[in-house]
DNA sequence: TCTGGGGTCCTAGGACCC
DNA sequence: TCTGGGGTCCTAGGACCC
């Protein structure tokens, strides 16, 4: 990977839920159309708004009404998330007809590796020929970046939408990406740009240009890394494996008012706790670690958690553990949100194979796996637990689900 | 009528062990 | 007894991204 340049694609698909709908409806075409949560309730936000509706000045996270003051003729709909993700996967699909090497990074954006394709020595014909069969099979516009690494294809996506190719060679760094203010860099938000402001540093030039130590001493591991991709310095590689792994699995939500009402607040725990154990379920996955999370009205947010012993998936565990942690640390002040997440997770399977390895009991296999984990774990304790471990799901691969990460997957959330 | 919900990665301080 | 330092685990919080 050292010496040899490598041709790296980012596809962005453009305003992707407001596109998909419009594919599903000809109606919409052409006009304001916005995704949005529960509309009703004040956590109404735009996730996903079309080109028409940014051009009256509809935004991205903007709450619902806002929206609606910028634009009264705004058409909005509520999500539907199993047609974003037939969407993604036939899009994904397509992709990769062309090489093994998809990253996919969310459900509307992805990495391909095209370096060693028949496709290397023609990459901006292909790109066009990928733009324009996402347009006309699936009625989906993007756009896409070609570059030496992943960071440059992904700041080349980004320069022109919707429909744009741009092609950001190693070379063409200092001309291009440096003149451009530094909080437009990927990786670097408002608090990075503002902490960067105190050394002097207001472009992406400035940043390359920047005392490695000074950066560090700002920012820890990461000002090194930033510098190195202000000048165009990026190595990691696409991996298509990527998608398959995943640390924690939760749920949260916002109340539709504030509440310090003991009964309300543990009724929303308990569709918490119901979900997060159904996602847990579905994915063979068991936690070992807990958290809760509680915004208060004023937006302050805390979050407590527990390591369990045993690992857990079962919503009756889940919600006994949740319920224990909030009235430990709930100062009854009114709450904005609660939720639950699973963390350090731990294959099922895995459970089973430890099991096998030691089989310091024959008759364990009949016992359900809860007790057969507490067996285990009195025996060798957290030892047989691999903390932190990245959980492959190796099956999803060969079932060939493009996703099996569910972040697609919460239209359940209620 | 301010500000959703799903994640990942990093940091910092204290406990504890060698 | 004093002195030093490295490593790991644990908890909580923050930054960032889509």
């Amino acid at each position: 990977m050292q010496g040899k340049s490598r041709i790296i694609f980012h596809i962005d698909m453009n305003s992707f839920y407001a596109s998909v709908e419009m594919a599903y409806d000809p109606a919409l075409r052409g006009k304001p159309v916005a995704v949005a949560g529960n509309v009703k309730e004040r956590k109404g936000i735009v996730v996903t708004c079309s080109y028409e509706a940014r051009a009256r000045g509809v935004k991205t996270t903007m709450p619902v009404w806002q929206a609606k003051r910028h634009c009264p003729e705004l058409i909005i709909l509520p999500p539907n998330f199993d047609r974003y993700r037939s969407s993604s996967r036939a899009m994904f699909n397509i992709l990769r007809e062309y090489t093994d090497l998809v990253e996919p990074v969310s459900i509307d954006e992805g990495y391909m590796d095209m370096t060693d394709t028949p496709y290397s020595s023609r990459a901006l014909e292909t790109a066009k020929e990928i733009q324009s069969r996402l347009q006309k099979e699936l009625l989906l516009p993007s756009s896409i970046g070609i570059a030496p690494n992943k960071f440059l294809a992904k700041m080349a996506s980004d320069m022109k939408k919707p429909l744009g190719i741009t092609i950001l060679r190693k070379r063409q760094v200092p001309d291009i990406l440096w003149p451009l203010p530094v909080g437009e860099m990927h990786g670097v938000g408002n608090k990075t740009a503002e902490k960067l402001k105190g050394l002097g540093i207001h472009t992406i030039g400035e940043l390359a240009a920047a005392n490695e130590h000074s950066l560090k001493r700002l920012l820890g591991i990461n000002g090194p890394r930033l510098k190195n991709k202000a000048n165009g310095i990026h190595h990691a590689p696409v991996d298509p494996e990527r998608i398959y792994e995943f640390k924690s699995v939760g749920n949260s939500s916002t109340l539709s008012h504030d509440s310090s009402d003991e009964e309300e607040l543990l009724g929303v725990f308990r569709k918490l706790a119901a979900s997060v154990s159904d996602r847990l379920q579905r994915k063979e996955v068991m936690a070992s670690k807990l958290f809760i999370m509680i915004r208060y009205a004023d937006w302050k947010t805390i979050t407590r958690s527990i390591t369990l012993k045993n690992p857990i998936d079962q919503k009756n565990e889940i919600m006994k553990e949740a319920e224990h942690l909030f009235f430990k640390h709930w100062n009854k002040n009114p709450v904005r949100l609660l939720g639950i997440t699973g963390t350090d997770l731990v294959e099922k399977e895995q459970a089973y194979k430890q099991l096998d390895l030691f089989s310091f009991n024959e008759d364990a296999k009949d016992e359900p796996i809860q007790q057969m984990m507490e067996k285990l774990n009195e025996k060798y304790g957290s030892k047989l637990i691999r903390k932190g471990a990245r959980v492959k799901k190796e099956e999803s691969k060969t079932k060939g689900t493009s996703f099996n990460k569910d972040f697609f997957q919460d239209e359940k959330k209620s």
